[in-house]
DNA sequence: ATCGACATGTCCGGAAACGGCGAGTCCTGC
DNA sequence: GCAGGACTCGCCGTTTCCGGACATGTCGAT
């Protein structure tokens, strides 16, 4: 269990589920903001959370109604207070994801150089792979250094879906 | 892309472009000389070179003369500043094709034992094949060693009508 | 405590393929 | 006979390709 998922379990002041065209998605808040949102099945998903259930907390409302318009087409970024809880190497991956505009990809390598360890090309894909807020936090931007899409922690059917929502694959 | 090839890209201090009654010629220099020489078209041309266009640079405006007064008949030998890129190898190859005066012709075997590798022969036809500076450095004046005309990074056209201006083909 | 596995990328060494050949063999067609 | 073409094989520098090693931060399992 991941220590973002742990401080989730511990600190979630509210939760909800939302449809989305590749699968539902559970959103998770804190007092600060978003610190959640995974895929139905996706790797690091926590399951049940003991917070209640506030489909109408003014937080997880707006992230319901930009990722609805997100997913028709109708918005690129996003505007939410996000509460990422990791590692200072992981906040600062996460960081520079969310740097990536959409539309555009970035390598895993180029990821390591935009936080300072060049060489740590390795550590860098573990931590897009621990990305706690999926989607939001756009860890789907990024691909190999070939082009290749190597993986996604909903899985790669998905990160192919996301990817051609934003134009990027044909 | 070969060795020779990529360090003009890097090193190339001007460039001029003339016309010959074979095909327009991209001429080369870099500090120390004359480092390139390609037909249009030409196999290992190198494409656009980031270099300053100087048609009136001295060494590529004497090699603008030489080249036309050879063309004109009016020239048999070159005399200008050379800075050939290459291997050890590949260098003394070239070396041996400037000493193949005008209206003679060598095999690779020749060239082969010139630069002391009787064996090399093939060797010796990849080399000549990598000629940067074509024409100036006579490429053109090496044959099979049973008289056929073999191969011409420019084209075997082009090595028929060389050989032809110097007299060497009927 | 230590170890190993990862949503990678770069570098390095060795192996293999690839030529603007040439000499030798064999076979055809006069 | 014998000139000449098709084919084989050895030769060698260069390029390309492939496999392995390594660097790095975290986490789960020994």
């Amino acid at each position: 269990m991941s220590t973002a998922t742990a401080s989730v379990h511990a600190l979630a002041t509210a939760q909800t589920t939302i449809a989305t065209p590749i699968g539902s998605l559970l959103l998770a808040r804190t007092e600060k903001g978003l610190a959640g949102a995974w895929f139905e099945g996706q790797k690091d998903h926590p399951g049940v959370l003991a917070a209640p259930n506030r489909p109408d907390d003014p937080v997880l409302h707006d992230a319901a109604t930009q990722l609805a318009d997100y997913f028709g087409g109708r918005r690129q970024q996003f505007d939410l207070p996000l509460d990422l809880h990791g590692t200072a190497f992981q906040r600062s991956v996460w960081q520079a994801l969310l740097r990536i505009g959409s539309g555009q990809t970035q390598s895993y390598g180029d990821i390591a150089r935009a936080v300072g360890s060049v060489k740590a090309v390795r550590a860098v894909g573990a931590a897009v792979g621990r990305n706690p807020v999926s989607v939001i936090v756009p860890c789907h931007r990024v691909m190999g250094s070939d082009g290749s899409l190597t993986g996604y922690a909903g899985g790669l059917d998905r990160k192919r879906a996301l990817l051609s929502l934003e134009g990027v694959l044909v």
